[in-house]
DNA sequence: TGCACGCATGTTGACGTTAACACGCAGGAG
DNA sequence: CTCCTGCGTGTTAACGTCAACATGCGTGCA
């Protein structure tokens, strides 16, 4: 139970609930508001015996600053704007659950916006909404369908991607898509796989574009006839569909899945048909996602450490923040690699 | 590349990146600034003439309204914070960007903020950190270890919570994890199966303790033995480390796990051990993943509406905001329907 | 013809905070 | 003894917006 603390705030305009401001303080603790303000922010120059006693003073009125006014005068709402399609699939939870831990870790709090679609007017009304020092910088975490030049930003405004389409135009932070997917190619090909066959992710997304284009050259590079490619849409239920015509097809030995969710349901229908993983066929996803190693068989894949990228998206944001400048050429690149398990065999 | 526009600004004291204020648009269009107010609030007595005035000139500016200003002003932030504590599960996700989503709708923001564990502490802290008119009301993703009582929120901040034990304290939404629960064990329990094992959540959930309480009472009123309880922490870790031992017992023949991730390692531990599902063992889980109808066997689980939890916490959050009343009295609970599918059947 | 009323628009001031500057006093150098 | 410097603290004004009140004009009714 706190002490009752009647707040006898007179309210002449505007009257809404409004705890002690730092006037109240500073009357309370016999000071002018500025010498409170230099306590609240942590300034220096304060005898202890005068901070005591505005201290006592904030305790005792519950006394917290007021963020808008603050952001109002110093132009700065230590808050960070992040950019989301679907937030419910892995790699987007993890991404931004890591930004909003390291945003936490430097004082930023984030505010999250989801776009209905990954279109870039879609994208740039989110960006819209966030607009005009409602935060202090942007995260755009999969532009999908955007490219640079259709997306329409905020002027003055720090944005970080994590795409690495976006390389030249903005500050990016990406997982090696490239060296990954190779690897996993790579992979089924040492194995004795004569190819891989592809279950792609959709045409329009920038990962999916960059680890299709690295499976084709590492079969083309390898002298491999480079097969159909099946379409998916990063869905589970996408794999299986895919996965029932690729189980029939008693070629197909070695199967690229674009992620782990569609090769979830590349497995069930490879099941289902009674297809042996990994002796009849192998698989490769793309992501590791938790439920990765505990699939059955626990699945071969590419790891992407979401975390890391989380965290170097923030990185580079604030550094761009705080220095007031806007880089054009910064890019991180998370190295992707790939995790073995009982998901691959040779042919039989 | 865009027009130069190099907004000519002059900064007296204060010199960030401002853009264009009202008063910079009531100017260009020979106006006051209050009608600017009028026209970007969407007061309907201004001359259409007028009205057009002001757009043109808000347009050339590239006017957007200061965010702080208009809170510092009103009272209001148009934002609602979030508290989550692991949002890269499924279900944090899930209902998290069901909330992102309703907010969306109704205007409003979302600021998350995670915590580092769920203990009442670490919440305490993170409200406080959204506190005092940073956000203009709070949404408790999974309190876990937070009782009621140990909680101590905001004064005068609307509260709903996602977990059901805060019931007659704040209002709150939540799936039906007894009805549920008690579903999943009966099912078993109608298939034939004498007794029905359990994968507990962690024994400081809330969730975890309602599924398991229902479980007990479940077995208890069909006269059943009701054995020890194998204890997981939500991961498919836990739940393949609890499969083994599960396993090695052929007593084991129908287990119910308080989570999909949990039955999915578990589901790998007796492929392992050579143990069939569902001919030899049975197995429950409970959320409906979106990967749980791919998992092999296809999981037979709970389903939770997350979707419809973080619609609905949204609105019992924006009814009390608006009403600048706090409920306490509120319940919403959310129907948990059995799905059943391939991973359970009579025992042999 | 007079007066009240409605309507579009303008003026004023305050929300809570902090940057810039002003002030007064003590101590040290010339 | 004077002047300068540094330090703790106070005063002033401004950030951009909107609520409340003021103004001025045209219309309709008695």
């Amino acid at each position: 139970m706190a002490s009752p603390a009647p707040t006898a705030t007179n309210s002449p305009t505007g009257g809404r609930r409004t705890g002690a401001s730092i006037g109240d303080v500073a009357r309370l603790a016999g000071v002018s508001s500025q010498t409170v303000s230099r306590v609240s922010n942590g300034a220096t120059n304060v005898l202890p015996e005068t901070r005591r006693r505005v201290l006592d003073a904030m305790e005792r009125l519950g006394y917290a600053p007021n963020h808008a006014a603050r952001a109002l005068r110093t132009g700065s709402f230590a808050a960070i704007g992040v950019v989301v399609h679907r937030l419910a699939r892995t790699g987007e939870s993890s991404t931004v659950d890591a930004i909003v831990d390291a945003a936490r870790r430097e004082g930023y709090t984030v505010n999250l916006v989801d776009v209905a679609s990954p279109s870039p007017d879609d994208v740039t009304a989110a960006l819209q909404r966030l607009s005009n020092q409602s935060v202090d910088g942007l995260i755009i975490v999969r532009a999908e369908t955007a490219t640079p030049t259709s997306l329409s930003l905020p002027a003055r405004t720090p944005v970080v991607v994590a795409d690495s389409r976006f390389v030249g135009h903005h500050p990016a932070v990406g997982a090696d898509q490239v060296a990954g997917a190779a690897a996993a190619v790579q992979h089924l090909l040492d194995l004795g796989h004569r190819t891989v066959h592809l279950l792609a992710g959709p045409p329009e997304s920038g990962p999916a574009q960059l680890r299709a284009q690295a499976w084709r050259t590492t079969l083309a590079q390898a002298g491999r006839v480079v097969p159909e490619p099946v379409q998916g849409d990063w869905s589970a239920e996408s794999g299986y569909a895919a996965g029932r015509a690729l189980a029939a097809d008693d070629d197909v030995t070695a199967v690229f899945s674009a992620n782990d969710e569609m090769a979830t349901g590349l497995l069930h229908a490879l099941h289902e048909a009674g297809r042996r993983v990994p002796q009849d066929v192998s698989v490769v996803g793309f992501d590791d996602i938790p439920l990765a190693s505990h699939l059955w068989p626990p699945l071969t894949t590419v790891r992407q450490d979401f975390t890391r990228v989380g965290e170097e998206l923030v990185r580079l944001l604030l550094e761009q923040i705080r220095s007031r400048a806007t880089f054009v050429d910064r890019t991180v690149v998370v190295p992707a690699p790939l995790i073995v398990r009982a998901s691959t065999a040779p042919p039989t």
